[in-house]
DNA sequence: CATGAATGAGGATTCATTCAT
DNA sequence: TATGAATGAATCCTCATTCAT
């Protein structure tokens, strides 16, 4: 039940197969309906060899769930310390956004999927959300401190509201298969965002 | 697989037992685990007689969907022809699907969870959200050409980012479980709902 | 559990009902695969009322043979007394089995199907098939003695033989649907039968 | 879902194992009776082993039908190219048939069962009986040609009428249980089936 | 490292039969 | 005399997991 580390090459590519393998299959038919078989079927190895690296079906999907819970982290990470107008601000973050949900929305939802049931996953949902929502709610509060915007709204109920938004907006986008052109999106997504705090924005 | 009418009382009664048991089952374990066994275990009759009413875990879950949808056209009935200042309007109709919500946003997940890799239930899914978005396109439209607020925003892309706010929302607080207070919810949903849009509230 | 007599009219009617409803279902699908609910469905009655007449699948199948055998004999009867040359017996008695068969031949492969594994059912069938071999036994004898044939072969053996000849002739012809033209059936059959127990037949 | 080629030898030996198990559960219960249960049970197998080799009843039950058909043609064959006094001829296909009978026919009961109600395995029957009749045909068309017999019979009513006959008796003997000598059946049969169609035999 | 045969618990579904009305 | 709701045993089938090779 090797991890990533402290496994040859060869062993190592097949881990990989596996998890692509595996994401592939969870996205595509969601949690309880994958099955190991689709998974091996699609790394081309016996099902023996999946147990030599995961020991379940949970196994291999937490571990997706984790790199996609540190992925997430490391986009958060990659604007610290970069000076903008506020709105500027909101615009590059919700582009981010947007761009990591449209390569994990699929497999957000399938996480979304097993947080109904499942009290683990459930919590790294909201670990998740709330790293998210905490950012939202710190620079909310700055604003508001800097009197760039009125304190009219509270700063938590806004940033679950606000990146709910953007994150259902991602949903119905790349999931249910709503149509919407990229540049519209960041657009009129910043500029409620913005307004909604009570921001205004010229134009 | 009697529907609803030309069933003696008993037998309505014994389908609704059942109707009622799977949603309670299907809400606590999600589509994919839900059990017959559990239904009717619930319901309080033997596995045979879930044959009787439906034919099926889908059917049955269509059978709840169904209602469900009707349930939300019919909410959305109510405010017609009422008039108010459009703040107002907008905190009354957040009230009230806050409220639908809490009572189903937990079958509204799971049907999210189906619709994900079940075509039939994706279009459920997507005729829900529209027949929301559509109400909240029309709303914004008509403040804008009575310039009541700047057409800065374009509606259907708003209408799909605040519609889904708001559910999201809403999932947050009833799925998720993080705790908010309902006035201040309403208040703050309300206010960043119309102030995102270009809406001026005094206050 | 009444039989055919002392029932009223009305009850009489129902129960017909019933047996030719269950008779169309078992020459359909056979009889593992006939169900209680294509009987009661085909004769227009309840659940229930079916149980007010048989008191199971095996009950009514078994009153359907019993009537088959029934009429078997009866069919046998009506030849008695009456003389012929040997040949014509022979002609006009394959030429009455073809007949009987025309009508039953399905529920006879009925029957045959479940004297595979039922004993009852397996020692009616032979009982059929004793009553026809019987009276052929008899015409046999009766001949080599007479010396219209010679007593090369053994009649017990050759009745078996020769009447099951033609009643699976009529199961080709009947149930597995190969085609047949009906005199020509007759005479080659009757030929066949009489020359091979040594009769001559000219032309 | 494997068939007898590329496999280990471990599993050539379990699916073999299944087979025959499978065949004597068709044979003593019949194919609807028969059940995935009592196959695996004969076999010392668990259930899933089962589905590692066959996806359903259906299918294990056609895998010995055409194993059944093959055994058929390949007796056939066996006979080829012998030069025999016709009445000898007749003597020594009979005497193969009824060895090839007295092993198959339970199986071929069980064949005709399904034939019934499945227009597969009703094709399949049709098959197997037209490969016999067809050689039967010959053989009677070749007889009247080179005058060894009067051509009074329709070689195709013979031969229909005729092979029936053969595996009638077979069935009558084998199945339902009535008891006859071997030779003085091979005996009789060839003369019966000799006879019928116009041929002498001295004696 | 990798294989794939074997397992068996667990779930869906059917259907003959009972029984209260 | 007829109804039809309810039952539950029996069956098929799937699939995560184990283990000998």
């Amino acid at each position: 039940m090797a991890n990533g580390a402290s496994l040859t090459k060869r062993a190592q590519e097949t881990r990989q197969k596996l998890l692509e393998s595996a994401r592939s299959v969870f996205e595509n038919e969601g949690y309880d309906i994958a099955s190991i078989s689709g998974i091996v079927e699609g790394a081309q190895v016996s099902r023996g060899t999946f147990y030599l690296y995961f020991e379940s079906k949970e196994h291999v999907f937490r571990t997706l769930a984790l790199e996609l819970q540190a992925d997430l982290l490391k986009m958060q990470e990659l604007s610290l310390g970069e000076q903008f107008r506020p709105e500027e601000g909101v615009r590059r973050t919700i582009g981010k956004f947007l761009a990591f949900y449209r390569e994990h929305a699929r497999l957000m939802a399938v996480l979304e999927q097993i947080a109904t049931y499942d009290d683990d996953f459930r919590k790294l949902r909201l670990d998740m959300r709330r790293a998210v929502a905490r950012r939202a709610i710190r620079f909310i509060q700055d604003l508001q401190r800097r009197q760039l915007i009125p304190n009219t709204v509270d700063a938590r109920y806004a940033a679950t509201a606000l990146t709910g938004m953007v994150d259902r907006f991602a949903y119905v986008w790349f999931v249910l298969g709503e149509e919407f052109d990229e540049d519209k999106a960041v657009e009129n997504l910043a500029r409620l965002w913005y307004q909604a705090i009570g921001g205004q924005i010229e134009g």
